[in-house]
DNA sequence: CTGATAGCGGTTTTT
DNA sequence: CCGCTATCAG
């Protein structure tokens, strides 16, 4: 095994320790997947494992299918008897599911449909309405949450019942009723596939026997944001070997609000007594500068094993800091940045991330890129199979293979229009109430019985063979011809085209998007079945392309990844850290953990960053520097020049050293962290400091349009932008109505 | 039934 | 500021 060679004796002994329970702590860029990868390959080019008895389990999608990639690179093809199995848990209970949920004997079947966490939205509301909830006192989004975290910590509704308090007791009711209607739907939603895959192993002895010889060795990286479920699925699947090697950094625990319990890590050697731990504390990624800042701000943590990381990379530039007045002069800077650094560089090494706590976030830094020409990819946010057509065009096959799935009729019973409106809908929705069928059952029986008017009649008849047609075509017709059947004969396409917008000629593009993805897809040997899983389970299919310049994401989609030149953004207080974690310490710690993973992805160079002003809802307010900003070593911190640097300069030369002595000037806090306030509660911005009066950095972009501007269109005349939305500008043109566009594709001529 | 408009309420993070 | 819902005119 040569490619042992290139690994240092603690990773060494991490890949070669193959029997029993294996715990690495690895910390941020201690090798961390390359010790996976070289596990894999070690048990089955030293050991004799068969690839297919190994099960490895990632946080996302992408790495998973960077693994396996990974592992085939280091196994000769002709050893890979088998193929190894590389997916996340959610994937994975999915396999299960469909092979053996029908064990149950209820509702349930192997044709079970994925509610994502919009359509479990919808569910837990319209279960709400039947209750008569109101939806003011207990908001929707909360009760949702606090269902799914019941559920997580294993409580069933009637555990939650007997309380006095309002809205548990609230929260149990609706569980009740959901759990209910998500059975009669043959739905589950992501807590479930962990639940019921659990359910399972347990119940059904013979089944867990049946993985725990499939999977001879099992893999779990990101061990620290490991939820009850996933858990107990792990010591499920190993209860007849104990092959199991957990991989994870406690300092880089970011899910506790998806019920992740650090404690799984912690107690590992608790949990799997015997289990050797193996300690890579040896970081390869960042210069000593960047490692040793962050080394500095997770120290601040009071919940935590002492562990510091080191390094023998060179020192490297400091850690650089930039406070902006106004956020756009935050991007406006962060880009410039960018195309400064890359400047005679190539790719691998000209790479750079933005990192923002908030989605809300990357809008300004997309605007800064378009403004200044700069090539981008953003990850997360919207993704693909999240947008409108894709969701109905699939919603169609997903009613089709299940016709009691009442989220897919909804959406698409009247998408396109078809002339089946409101009082129609609640007709449905009154007749599956009271007879407890689902919506396609009501449908049928009212078709049957005649009692709507003939027009009603026509429309809803048509529905119902147009489903039937799908349903047909099926098991016939190849993937990629199916989903053409849908576009054409739902009247989707014709919509669409009759549209006559640029945003519906997208919409199209998005569409035959799909298709090619379905035909490639079928070239994997997929069926349509796990297409539709892919869909639901897939976050972001325009992955982060290797060969990106410059990458936008959240902290949390950053994890595991690793870039030259990092800016972590919005370092503010109320931001980061966020003001709904500001009153809990736990959770504060969890913000500062967030950091850290932020500062460690950066190899070369960092640069922190925050606006004095920031506007939120549309108002601007004043912020104050993050916290985390006074815990950088003062030493490491340089800060760039900016109007708001002179200016704090030139106030300190006029009026002497304020008596509190304790801001040392180029040190990290820039501005002494003020009290506890929330940032986004301060004062309004009232009349602006005499510097903020000159325009923003961002100035005269070109090209952009607001809400009020007159503008011509070559083919409608003369137009009002009335709205403007992400990259999407609406135009009122006077006998024409409302037209859609994407912003940066339309000729328009500016009117004054 | 459909499309347009006004008013209200809401931002953490993801499989 | 933006998206969703309730409401109203055609």
């Amino acid at each position: 095994m040569d490619f042992l060679q290139t690994l240092n004796p603690a990773q060494q002994e991490a890949v070669t320790t193959t029997t029993g329970p294996v715990l690495v702590l690895a910390g941020a860029g201690s090798g961390k997947t390359r010790v996976i990868t070289y596990r894999i390959a070690y048990l089955v080019e030293e050991c004799g494992v068969r690839p297919d008895n190994i099960l490895a389990v990632t946080f996302t999608n992408k790495a998973a299918a960077e693994m396996k990639e990974r592992v085939n690179h280091l196994i000769p093809p002709d050893r890979r008897r088998g193929e190894l199995f590389v997916s996340t848990f959610h994937s994975f209970c999915v396999r299960v599911l469909r092979r053996h949920l029908d064990r149950f004997g209820g509702s349930y079947t192997r044709d079970f449909t994925i509610y994502d966490t919009d359509e479990q939205g919808k569910v837990v509301k319209s279960c709400m309405k039947d209750l008569h909830i109101d939806d003011k006192t207990f908001p929707p989004r909360t009760i949702q949450f606090g269902i799914s975290g019941a559920k997580n910590r294993g409580f069933a509704p009637e555990d939650l019942l007997q309380t006095s308090d309002v809205k548990r007791a609230t929260t149990a009711r609706v569980f009740k009723l959901y759990e209910e209607r998500m059975a009669a739907a043959n739905a589950l939603d992501f807590d479930d596939l962990l639940l019921k895959t659990v359910r399972l192993l347990k119940g059904f002895p013979d089944i867990a026997d049946y993985y725990n010889n499939r999977f001879t060795h099992i893999l779990i990286d990101e061990y620290q944001d490991t939820n009850p479920p996933q858990f107990n699925l792990i010591r499920l699947l190993t209860q007849n070997h104990k092959n199991l090697c957990v991989v994870g950094d406690p300092d880089q625990s970011i899910y506790k609000f998806r019920a992740a319990d650090i404690q799984n890590i912690l107690d590992f050697e608790k949990h799997y007594p015997g289990a050797k731990t193996v300690v890579l504390d040896e970081n390869y990624r960042s210069t000593k500068t960047i490692l040793d800042s962050a080394n500095s701000v997770i120290k601040n943590n009071k919940q935590r094993r002492e562990k510091d990381l080191v390094t023998s990379n060179a020192r490297g530039e400091k850690v650089r800091l930039f406070v902006a007045e106004a956020a756009e002069e935050e991007s406006d800077f962060v880009v410039r940045e960018v195309k400064r650094w890359q400047m005679g560089k190539t790719l691998p090494e000209a790479q750079a991330a933005v990192l923002y706590r908030t989605n809300a976030q990357s809008r300004l830094f997309e605007e800064a890129c378009r403004r200044h020409n700069l090539q981008y990819v953003l990850v997360g946010g919207f993704s693909f199979y999240q947008r409108a057509e894709i969701k109905d065009v699939i919603a169609y096959l997903k009613l089709a293979m299940n016709l009691n799935d009442d989220m897919a009729f909804e959406r698409v019973v009247n998408t396109p229009p078809r002339g089946i409106g409101k009082t129609t809908l609640d007709l449905l929705a009154e007749r599956a109430k009271n007879a407890g069928l689902s919506r396609w059952e009501a449908l049928g029986q009212i078709i049957e019985e005649k009692t709507v008017n003939q027009r009603t009649w026509n429309a809803l008849s048509g529905f119902e063979g147009l489903v039937k047609a799908i349903a047909g075509n099926v098991g016939t017709l190849s993937l990629a011809l199916l989903l053409k059947h849908v576009i054409k004969h739902s009247g989707y396409e014709k919509m669409l085209r009759d549209e006559n917008t640029e945003e519906a000629e997208s919409r199209l593009l998005n569409l035959e998007e799909l298709v090619t993805a379905a035909v490639e897809a079928e070239e994997r040997g997929e069926g349509l079945r796990d297409f539709i899983d892919h869909a639901a389970l897939v976050a972001d299919t325009d992955a982060l392309k290797q060969d990106a310049p410059l990458t936008l994401m959240t902290i949390h989609s950053a994890k595991g990844l690793e870039f030259p030149l990092v800016f972590v953004v919005g370092m503010e207080e109320g931001l980061f850290p966020h003001s709904r974690s500001a009153d809990d310490s736990a959770e504060l710690e969890e913000e500062r953990r967030l950091c850290y993973v932020a500062l460690t992805r950066a190899k070369k160079q960092l640069y922190v960053t925050h606006s004095e002003r920031r506007r939120v809802y549309g108002d601007e307010f004043a912020t104050n520097p993050s916290r985390f900003l006074a815990e950088l070593p003062a030493e490491l911190v340089e800060e760039c020049d900016s109007r708001a640097a002179l200016r704090r300069r030139m106030a300190e030369r006029t009026a002497p050293q304020s008596g509190g002595g304790a801001s040392q000037n180029s040190g990290g806090g820039s501005r002494p962290f003020v009290g506890k306030r929330e940032a986004f509660q301060q004062q309004r911005f009232g009349r602006p400091q005499p510097y903020v009066e000159r325009a923003s950095a961002a100035g005269d972009s070109g090209g952009m349009y607001k809400t009020g501007d007159k503008v011509r269109h070559e083919k409608y005349g003369a137009g009002l932008v009335v709205r403007r939305q992400d990259d999407k500008i609406e135009i009122a043109f006077p006998g024409y109505g409302i037209k859609k566009f994407i912003e940066s594709a339309v000729k328009l001529e500016k009117l004054r």
